[in-house]
DNA sequence: ACGGGCGGGACTGCCCGTTGGT
DNA sequence: ACCAACGGGCAGTCCCGCCCGT
């Protein structure tokens, strides 16, 4: 009885590498390239981060030790570092970052980068709900949870950035150094994120489609403090 | 061990503003007789704060060990727990917040929050820069570039979101919990944060008055992503 | 059946430390100075050492882990380091050095440094070989078997070279860095190390303190390959 | 492990004498013909000696790492194994033992062997420092500077005295177990030894040639306490 | 309260054995 | 048939928590 049971036990997908939803034959070909070897890799990479999510629910975070997940996905202590550097790594693998990057290179130029932006991110978050509900509800109360984790989230949040600043440096011309690019960005991701963490505190009862868009929302019309001032006028 | 519940109800910490707020002269008299006593722990602390920085930039962070700083302090490392929780939170501890917060609650009520902040902002970091501004570099470079440090900064964001929260819940009669609250202040700090990340990014070079009003003059306008789409008409 | 078994399971004194022969009342009463604490810690440093040593003999020494020695003495691996820097320096813990140093240091002034030198080795080796005999063969099969500890060797030579260079610079009142001194130093240590050596090859079949006493012989009259030269005519 | 017996029956290894002794023609074709393959082995033996004292020198040997010497190298790790039994092998590979042996066995035979052992030893370091004194001084620094290398240097000088009691055992028709034979070359190896560390503590200012001379004649003359005793009369 | 002794867990780096792909 | 890649095992370091004696 040690940390928060916060986390409540929650099914995760059985085989969640592979059941990454169907898939054109293209990616199939490609997959078939890589080979065995590499296959395999992944394979013990999903089995390690299943086991120790399942672990990380049943005892805890922190009470959960390197040593039992090794045990648990049968390979020794020193394996796990080859495939995580660290017990963190194995709660921080966001897979959706580059899927939503992909997915907003993907819009049609006509689109406003707003509007684009707005409408990836609904539009990747119903299809990615329908999927992993659960499992990223799970993990979003870990990682806010536990302070070693939470610790760790604005080194996510910087990774988020930069990527993001990248992609958008080369479709505006700007320079990815520009002040009003990295500023913008953070904003935009801080708010996402944010509207995040509210979804979580409400234990993911509020409908989080809901909570982002009024978060985009209001950084968009502008984020000031005037106008959460119920005393004001305004 | 030290793990605790997602929701921490924002609120001050009791504790903290004892440094600020008026007091009973029999309170003050207390402090006095203890004074002596509290006087030295602050001194041994401030040591060894000083003496850590020292040593993390003469060495870098990781390749300095408690015993070592201990060593240097002339104190045993079990003692240095008594001061500081862990290693990493020498180099956080940010007397600035609570001075911000108490200079925010003494601008003239007639002012809208929003002037309030800005001009707070202003003011506080205009006065700190005059004394600090090497100290402060030195720990935001620190801050920035050891992954272990860089990790905690985002405790540090909510650290500062949940004083701010509070204070803004108390003055709006909003509840502190409220989405719109939450959101707009951890918007508006992590535009400050983006702000300062971009002042060490330039290595002090810029002026950080002026990124920071520069900042906050964004996301008041709105960060909108087509704002900074060369390509567009706009 | 890993490694050499060369060493025959000899029977290591009981309680090693605390069996040092008779001491004089000052030594003594130094000690209980020193206090339960210190008293305690050496008791489990010679615990260590047995126990360690035991497995050592049992199992070889590559093959017994710190772990195995951890459990045995009943502590924690971790506790283990308090104790030893390394799994070598549980071998390398001579108590001769500073002895044989402070006996030498205590011969009277007319004796010439040769001489005074011989006769303490002859006499420290004398009473030393009557308790110790066992062990120290034990410790010194481990040392040459085992191509972690015979590495470590040097380090041995080293520390003892320094120690009595330090010594005779004072005594003759020459620069302990003195080319000649530390040469001398060097040659001589090594000779009594070659007889050491030649003892366990002969797995201590033969007198030590003869082998001790032909190899200064040698050094003092001159180490030179014509003497070796059957062929040649001397 | 690598964990052998005590008694090592000195001699020389078969092996190493392939670069030195004559052959018979079908060997020499045979060698010839692979000759291409061996002389790329000992390219890549050369680059990662080369690269790996670059690497120790600029960081330090043990903040270097096999995997950054391998990638420097352009192998993977664990090829480095198969060129090297360990990191430490790198820096110990001593080209110099097999050349002084056969310029030993080169000398006239109507030369005593003292004389041809100091010739030979003047004139190999002669040649060899005209070639490679900073590469040389450099891996002396290293040996004696690296405590996991220091620890080496005893199976170095064991290594050394093997091979000379071999040749000299040979030569004078001795047993090579004897014991004078075993302890004088031991000796005069360690002072030759000394009178390098000597050289390496003066940073190669002295000249090296002139330290050994010295060496050997203290050692020629009889290594006595007596002589380094100023006090003494004589 | 302060020191210290002890425990334990994360993580790194060396090295080895095996295996599977080329 | 070679050889890299992978998994495994162990030494060792450091952080940090607990408890005891002072």
């Amino acid at each position: 009885m040690r940390e928060n049971s916060v986390v409540a036990p929650s099914g995760l997908p059985a085989d969640h590498g592979e059941a990454v939803s169907p898939r054109s034959p293209d990616i199939r070909a490609a997959r078939a390239a890589v080979g065995l070897r590499e296959r395999k890799k992944q394979k013990t990479r999903d089995t390690i981060q299943r086991e120790a999510m399942r672990l990380f629910q049943e005892q805890g975070y922190e009470a959960t030790t390197i040593e039992q997940i090794a045990e648990a996905v049968e390979i020794s202590p020193s394996t796990f570092f080859n495939y995580f550097p660290s017990k963190e790594d194995v709660v921080f693998n966001d897979p959706y970052d580059p899927l939503f990057i992909s997915m907003f290179l993907a819009r049609p130029s006509e689109e406003s980068l707003g509007t684009a932006f707005r409408r990836t991110l609904v539009e990747e978050l119903a299809a990615v709900f329908d999927r992993d509900r659960e499992v990223i509800l799970a993990r979003a109360r870990l990682m806010m949870g536990v302070p070693a984790l939470r610790a760790h989230v604005w080194e996510e949040l910087e990774h988020s950035r930069d990527l993001f600043c990248g992609v958008l440096a080369e479709r505006t011309g700007r320079d990815p150094d520009d002040f009003d690019l990295r500023v913008t960005t953070m904003v935009l991701i801080s708010a996402l994120f944010a509207a995040e963490i509210e979804w979580v505190r409400h234990d993911g009862r509020e409908d989080v489609l809901e909570l982002v868009n009024r978060a985009l929302d209001m950084v968009e019309a502008g984020a000031r403090l005037d106008a959460i001032d119920t005393a004001s006028p305004g």
